[in-house]
DNA sequence: TGGCTGTACTG
DNA sequence: CAGTAC
DNA sequence: GCCA
C-alpha cells in the first residue's frame, strides 16, 4: 500500500518534469480538495494554457506517439470512473436501456431522453445540489466497449494532465461505431471532456470527422447556425491537443471545417480570435456551468421502463423446474460442478436426435403463457436452465456430425462476427460472453427464434437474447451493418490479424489515419520484426491449413527429430488433436520419455531448430524461449513444394485449388511446445483445448481450491488478498490427462469431444 | 458488484 | 510493465 | 456480455 502510493507519486513527479515544457502559466483555479499541493498547482492546465502555433506543432511532431503512449500509461493517479449515475428516476429504472446501441436514434436529439452519466464530477463542485439537481456539471455517456453499464473502466488521467477539462464534445457523426471516431471519444473523455451523444446546450466543442463538411455538420444537428459560442472543428484538432497536451487555438486554418471557414472568417478576424481564444473558452464554460441541462434534460419522472419494471408474473415462473433430468454423467460430478462446467457436460450430452415432442412443448409454454400481446416484460429468467430439458441433456451424443446443418447457424455466423468486432474494440469480457453464447448455440439443435427460447438457455442472456431474435427473424442485425463497412473497421479486423498487433496497436494506428498494410509499411518506421512478418504473410497466416498438411508437416518435424534421437515424441495437438478438418496453426508438442525440460530445450532448440532451418522448413523464429523455465519455440514453416502437391489436389472446390497453386507453399505458423515427461498429461489437455474447456477446467480447478495449468493439477494453493498465488501447492496429477480430468471430477472427454 | 484461465515472450 | 500470444 |  505505502510503496504503492509512493510509487505514484515518484511517477507523477515524472509526469510533470513532462509537463514543464508544455505548461507555461500554472493558473489555479478551482478547489479541488486532497491532492497535494504540487499537484494543486497544475491542475488548471487545461483551459488556460497557451496556443501552441501550427509551426511548433510540425516541429515536435517527432514526440507524438511517445507521448500519447507514456501519458495514457500514466493512470497511476487516475481515479477509476465514477458509477454513472442517472439523474432521474426514469432513467434509474430503465434498466437494458443504457447499453448504447438500445436506444439511440442518430436523429431527433431529444434532450429530455438524454442519457447522462457523470464522468467527473468527483472532482467539481457540484452546484446546490440539493435544490437543483440538473444544475450539475454536464456529464457525458461513454463510448461502447469501455463502460461496463454502471461501472465504467474508462480511466480519466490525473487531473492535472486533463487537456479537455469542463469541455463537451459532440462529434459529428456523433456514434462510436467506427473504430477510430470509438477511440477518439474514449481518449477525450479519458483527458476530461464529457461526450454529449446528443445535442445539448451545454456542448462546447463540435468535434467532426476529417472527412466531412460543414454543411453535414448542420445537417445532422437540424440546425441553420450553430451556436456562437461553440467551437467547431476537425477531428484533427482534437487529437493534436493531446499530443501537446494543451487546448490548441481551434480556429487554425488546419482544424477547419470546410464549408465553415467563410462564416468564421465573416464574423472576426482571424488575429482577434487568436487573442481571444483562451478567453473564450473560459466564458463558454462558465456558462455552460450556469445553465446547463436543466432545461433541456429536465425529465419527467416516470417512463414506460419504470412501469415495465415493477408488475412481474409470477404465473411464468416454475414451468421449465420440472422434467426428467436425464444426464449421462454422474450425479455426483454434476453437484460440485460450476455452471461452466455443466454447460461443458452439456455440450456433451447434447441431443442430436431431436426429441422434439418434448421441448418445443415446454419453452412454448413458457413464452406463452403471458403476454405476448403487449410489449416489454422482459421474459422470466428461469433458474435450472441447464436442467431444463430444452437446453438439451437429455441423451449423449456427440458434438460435430450435426455442426454443419445447425439450425442456427446463421445466427451463429452472425453472432460470430459481432464477437470479431467486439474484440477489436477490446471488450474482452463482451466477446467471452458472445463466445459462450455461440458455443451453447452451437449444440442446440433446435431452432431458436424467439428471445424467450434463447434466454433459457445457458450464458444467454436478456441482451443476447434480444438480439438471437432479431437475428433469427431479420437475418441480420442493424448495428452489425452499420460497422461492417465502415473502412475504419475493415481496416481494425485487417491490422489485427497481423501477427504481434493487437487491439492497442491496431487501434493507434487507425487513430493515426492508417487503412491498409501499405499504409504500416511505408509510414510507420518501427514496425517490430513479427510484425513484418506478420504483414508479409498475412495472408498465409490468416489461411486455414488443410488437415493433410498438417500431419505432413508434423511427420517432418517429427522424422527429423527421431533422426537426432529416436527416443523423441511428438504429438500434434491443438484443433488437430481435436479432430479438425483444418487448422489455423499447428502444435507439436514435444516430450521425451523421462527426461528432463534441459535436455529437450537443448535438443529442439540447438539441434533441430537450426537442422530444419537449413533445410528451409523452418522460415522464421517469432518467439523463441531463453529462460530456465521457457518451454516454447514459436514460428513459421513451409511444407517442401515436392510433398505439397497431393494436398493441393486433395482440395475441394476449384477455386481453393486454384488458389493453392498460385500460392503453392505457404508460410504456417508453428508452435513446438517442449514438455517434460512428467508433466506431459496437463500440458496435452492445455494444448489439446479448445480454450472454453481449457478455461472452464481451470475455472473449476480454482473453485476447488485448486489450480491447473499446463504443468500439473496442484492443491492447496495458498492464494492472498486479490488471488494472488502464494504458494505453488502440492502437485495431485500431471501425468496422465485422463487422471486430471478424474481429480478434477470431471467425465473424461475424448479429444474429438473438447471442440466445444 | 465483482468475477470472468493462467502463463510466457517481446520491447 | 503493457501488449501480445497461446 | 453473463452469472452468482
Amino acid at each position: 500500500m505505502g510503496s504503492d502510493s509512493l510509487k505514484d507519486k515518484k511517477k507523477f513527479q515524472d509526469l510533470l518534469i513532462e509537463l514543464d515544457d508544455t505548461d507555461d502559466e500554472a493558473t489555479p483555479t478551482g478547489n479541488h480538495g486532497s491532492l497535494p499541493v504540487m499537484i494543486k498547482e497544475l491542475e488548471t492546465i487545461s483551459p488556460d494554457v497557451p496556443e501552441v502555433s501550427a509551426q511548433e506543432r510540425i516541429s515536435s511532431m517527432k514526440r507524438p506517439l511517445h507521448a500519447l503512449s507514456r501519458v495514457s500509461s500514466a493512470k497511476s493517479l487516475t481515479r477509476p470512473y465514477a458509477a454513472p449515475e442517472k439523474m432521474t428516476a426514469s432513467t434509474t429504472s430503465a434498466k437494458g436501456q443504457d447499453s448504447p446501441e438500445s436506444s439511440r436514434p442518430d436523429t431527433a436529439p431529444k434532450a429530455s431522453s438524454m442519457r447522462i452519466r457523470s464522468v467527473q464530477d468527483l472532482h467539481r463542485p457540484t452546484k446546490v445540489p440539493g435544490e437543483m439537481p440538473f444544475a450539475l456539471p454536464f456529464q457525458g455517456a461513454i463510448p461502447r466497449g469501455l463502460n461496463k453499464r454502471k461501472r465504467a473502466s474508462i480511466k480519466v488521467v490525473a487531473e492535472a494532465r486533463r487537456v479537455f477539462k469542463d469541455l463537451v464534445f459532440f462529434f459529428v457523426p456523433n456514434s462510436d461505431i467506427s473504430a477510430d471516431r470509438r477511440f477518439r471519444i474514449a481518449k477525450a473523455i479519458e483527458y476530461g471532456a464529457a461526450w454529449a451523444n446528443e445535442w445539448h446546450q451545454a456542448v462546447t466543442h463540435i468535434i467532426v470527422d476529417n472527412d466531412v463538411n460543414y454543411e453535414v455538420v448542420l445537417q445532422t444537428l437540424k440546425m441553420t447556425e450553430v451556436p456562437k459560442n461553440v467551437v467547431v472543428v476537425k477531428a484533427t484538432y482534437a487529437s493534436e491537443c493531446l499530443v501537446f497536451r494543451a487546448l490548441l487555438n481551434p480556429k487554425q486554418h488546419i482544424y477547419n471545417v470546410p464549408g465553415h471557414e467563410d462564416q468564421m472568417n465573416a464574423s472576426l478576424s482571424t488575429k482577434e480570435i487568436t487573442e481571444t481564444d483562451s478567453r473564450s473558452l473560459q466564458l463558454k464554460n462558465a456558462i455552460s456551468k450556469e445553465m446547463p441541462v436543466a432545461e433541456a434534460a429536465k425529465p419527467h419522472s416516470t417512463s414506460q421502463a419504470s412501469e415495465s419494471f415493477g408488475s412481474n408474473n409470477s404465473s411464468i415462473q416454475q414451468i421449465a423446474a420440472s422434467g426428467p433430468k436425464c444426464f449421462s454423467v454422474s450425479k455426483r460430478a454434476l453437484d460440485e460442478l460450476d455452471n461452466i462446467i455443466m454447460s461443458v457436460k452439456a455440450i456433451n450430452d447434447l441431443p442430436l436426435d431431436p426429441d422434439e415432442d418434448q421441448t418445443p412443448q415446454i419453452t412454448e409454454e413458457g413464452t406463452s403463457s403471458e403476454n405476448e400481446s403487449a410489449d416489454e416484460r422482459p421474459p422470466i429468467r428461469r433458474k435450472l436452465k441447464l436442467d431444463n430439458p430444452a437446453a438439451g441433456f437429455q441423451c449423449l451424443q456427440k458434438p460435430g456430425d450435426d455442426v454443419l446443418n445447425n439450425p442456427n447457424q446463421k445466427v451463429i455466423d452472425i453472432l460470430q462476427q459481432m464477437a470479431t468486432y467486439y474484440d477489436s474494440t477490446n471488450d474482452t469480457w463482451r466477446t467471452i460472453s458472445y463466445r459462450k453464447a455461440i458455443a451453447t448455440l452451437r449444440r442446440t439443435n433446435r431452432r431458436i427464434t424467439t428471445s424467450a427460447e434463447a434466454i433459457q438457455l445457458p450464458f444467454i442472456g436478456q441482451r443476447l437474447a434480444d438480439k438471437i431474435e432479431e437475428i433469427a427473424v431479420t437475418h441480420r442485425l442493424r448495428r452489425l451493418e452499420a460497422t461492417r463497412h465502415d473502412p475504419t473497421d475493415v481496416a481494425l479486423r485487417t491490422f489485427l490479424q497481423i501477427y504481434g498487433v493487437g487491439t492497442q496497436q491496431a487501434m493507434l494506428w487507425i487513430q493515426q489515419g492508417h487503412r491498409s498494410l501499405q499504409d504500416l509499411l511505408t509510414s510507420v518506421p518501427n514496425l517490430t520484426a513479427n510484425q513484418r512478418i506478420g504483414i508479409a504473410h498475412l495472408e498465409d497466416f490468416a489461411s486455414r491449413i488443410p488437415r493433410a498438411e498438417v500431419t505432413r508437416l508434423g511427420a517432418i518435424v517429427t522424422k527429423a527429430l527421431q533422426d537426432i534421437d529416436a527416443a523423441f515424441q511428438v504429438t500434434i495437438g491443438g484443433s488437430y488433436r481435436r479432430g479438425a478438418a483444418d487448422s489455423g496453426d499447428i502444435d507439436l508438442i514435444i516430450t521425451r520419455p523421462d527426461t528432463e525440460i534441459g535436455h529437450i530445450r537443448t535438443v529442439v532448440l540447438e539441434t533441430l531448430v537450426p537442422r530444419l532451418f537449413l533445410r528451409g522448413f523452418l522460415t522464421a523464429t517469432l518467439a523463441s524461449t531463453n529462460r530456465r523455465t521457457g518451454t516454447k519455440w514459436h514460428g513459421a514453416c513451409q511444407l517442401p513444394l515436392s510433398r505439397y502437391a497431393p494436398i493441393i489436389t486433395a482440395i475441394d472446390t476449384a477455386e481453393e485449388r486454384a488458389k493453392a497453386l498460385r500460392n503453392p507453399n505457404p508460410w504456417r505458423r508453428i508452435d513446438l511446445l517442449l514438455v517434460p515427461s512428467s508433466e506431459i498429461g496437463a500440458a496435452m489437455i492445455y494444448f489439446t483445448g479448445n480454450d472454453i474447456l481449457n478455461r472452464s477446467m481451470r475455472l473449476l480447478a480454482r473453485k476447488k481450491g485448486m489450480c491447473l495449468n499446463q504443468r500439473g493439477l496442484f492443491k492447496n494453493v495458498l492464494r492472498g488478498a486479490g488471488q494472488v498465488k502464494l504458494a505453488e501447492g502440492n502437485l495431485v496429477e500431471s501425468k496422465d490427462e485422463r487422471k486430471i480430468f478424474e481429480a478434477l471430477g470431471v467425465p473424461w472427454r475424448t479429444p474429438e469431444e473438447r471442440q466445444i
